[in-house]
DNA sequence: AACTTCATGGCAATCGCTTGCCGTGATGTT
DNA sequence: AACATCACGGCAAGCGATTGCCATGAAGTT
């Protein structure tokens, strides 16, 4: 950034700091700085009139200051591949329901599902946070555990030895998925992929090939596509072409783009082709027809991170902090799969 | 917050300072740090010399020290009423692009649609941040026009005399809304209002009652309604209940919710009943029936919002500051509005 | 040749707060 | 009555940068 004139616009007069309030209460600026920090470690009546008095100037302590000399910042940092994906608007608003609670404030940076937008993001911020919680990361394991041997860091749908994790279960409830397309008579399924470089696809698709081998079920995987409905279009049409009667897709943005494709090319849904899709992200019960889908905890997901890097940063208050916490999940049934056509 | 310990958990090695940069090569402090932040105030060598070092030690400046001595932080706040609105999404991600780009950093708070906790926010980020985007602010004019005078101040679809505005004329595709339901022989429209601390809210009322006095068409008002698909059930049985064939929602999030509830109650749309929508969120072009809908340019506004706030915050690079940006709208439409019924 | 100008780099104060260390007087213990 | 303990506050040294001011020597001017 360029220089700029010390006296920005409009900040009117200066604003009060310990100094003030030192002055004011006739004390010393430590004491002041005790008070209101620290209050069990003043008297109760000095405290009161330091607390009176800093109430009266609209004291607000400079985050900047206090973190310089006790290197604590108060904000922790969400790191998200894609802030336009609204699993991730999900998340995110856990997370910042959950900090504000905690009396910390949320930095929120968009790595551009990059790898190296990430690392260099996670250094910048190494100075300026108390944490990072990293949702879907895209780093291999030895940047992770590297990264989390510099600074407190907290996983989502990531797991690594290295650092705490929350976990989604999706691949758990695939079972349920296919249960439920086999109950409809269908015997095969294709799985429209995600990105190559996320460690939830894989998991996904191990899932279904899996749990249909065991059902007896024949798995097909299509992809990988960009997660977005716009590339549900692409997805749709492979799914098209591979023959299938029942698509799993990495997630619900892809499945909203094929229902529209489907339309376009006048494929029914349910009739001609049953789509599940993942997460139950907002607009997976509105739209035509309302999404069958992997439903899951998300927001919690933000809030249970939070907490966990709560423990890790303070662990007496926190108690011993957990390595890994998987939410649940389950399937929501709706109305875009049906039976299997014939 | 409590005391913690001073070395936190992982964090490895003490970060490198200017002050072991300059130690290696040999000069002061005061060098390097304007070799890295004013380059064209030191020798060429001098500087190259620093900034190699520097790359070795994987130099990051603290932002701590670097606002304290300075004054600027680096940071701007971005404030909306209600993180889980995808209307705000859009804000936030285009204030988040845009601050990207010109080096700065995005602070995220919810103000949870309440005055005083936007008030308490602002109060608190004065020193903290460089500047504030305020979208659809609940404050009065007077609260607005005394934060605005006490640190640089953007606000979203909330005009005020004291700061620059970025408005999304909403209002003025009223009309061709208002032209387009007549054209489907409705001669009667009804309004579900918003919040009534929503300036936008009244904004889109008086534009309607006026568009539809002109036309010679009957506005009703119903609501007020909280802005959330929950709040589509209320507002649906409300239309119904006052005979609506046509109903223009105050957003689309309560527009969904009523098609929602309509559906529930037998009622057809656009048969029975045509919707018209404001902002065209994420969403409405493929819930059930896609929505007609006043379509905006949310994310374009969150941009052009952090644009004038730079040329706030540095009127030399940024040219003269505008007061005010109005982002044109036009009428959106799908199949949720159609021929009056009989 | 004498003088001005300018590019360059160093010195040291400062930003606002935290915290280790110490002094003082009050309270408690035996 | 002598001594250990403790609550409370002050002193002052940082934290890591920025920046006004000054010194120096080289280049340019007349």
């Amino acid at each position: 950034m360029d220089f700029m004139p010390q006296e920005i616009s409009s900040s009117g007069e200066r604003l009060p700091t310990i100094r003030d309030i030192a002055e004011i209460a006739g004390v010393a600026t430590s004491t002041v700085s005790r008070a209101l920090s620290n209050p069990q470690r003043v008297n109760a009546r000095t405290r009161e009139k330091i607390e009176r008095i800093a109430a009266e100037l609209h004291y607000v302590p400079s985050t900047q200051a206090r973190g310089l000399s006790s290197g604590r910042t108060g904000v922790i940092a969400v790191l998200v591949p894609d802030i336009t994906n609204p699993f991730y608007f999900d998340i995110i608003r856990g997370t910042q329901y959950q900090l504000k609670a905690s009396g910390y404030t949320q930095l929120l940076v968009d790595t551009e599902e990059a790898t190296d937008v990430e690392l260099d993001t996670l250094r910048k911020l190494r100075r300026s946070t108390d944490g990072v919680i990293l949702a879907a990361s895209r780093l291999t394991d030895q940047q992770l555990s590297d990264a989390a041997a510099r600074q407190p860091l907290v996983t989502i749908n990531r797991a690594t030895a290295d650092a705490p994790t929350v976990l989604i279960d999706t691949p758990g409830a695939v079972v349920q998925a296919l249960e439920h397309l086999w109950s409809f008579g269908h015997r095969s399924v294709v799985y429209a992929a995600g990105p190559t470089s996320s460690w939830s696809n894989h998991r996904r698709w191990k899932a279904i090939e899996e749990a249909a081998a065991k059902r007896g079920m024949k798995a097909t995987r299509i992809g990988p596509y960009a997660p977005t409905a716009f590339s549900g279009a692409a997805a749709a049409d492979g799914a098209l072409s591979a023959g299938a009667t029942a698509v799993i897709a990495f997630n619900d943005l892809l499945a909203i783009g094929m229902l529209d494709r489907f339309r376009e090319r006048g494929v029914r849904v349910p009739e001609d082709v049953s789509i599940v899709g993942c997460d139950d992200i907002f607009g997976a019960d509105f739209c035509n027809p309302p999404l069958t889908t992997i439903s899951s905890p998300i927001e919690q997901a933000g809030r249970v991170a939070v907490s966990m890097l709560m423990a890790q940063l303070d662990p007496i208050r926190g108690g011993t902090p957990r390595k890994l916490a998987v939410m649940p999940t389950h399937l929501k049934v709706r109305a875009s799969t049906g039976p299997v056509p014939h």
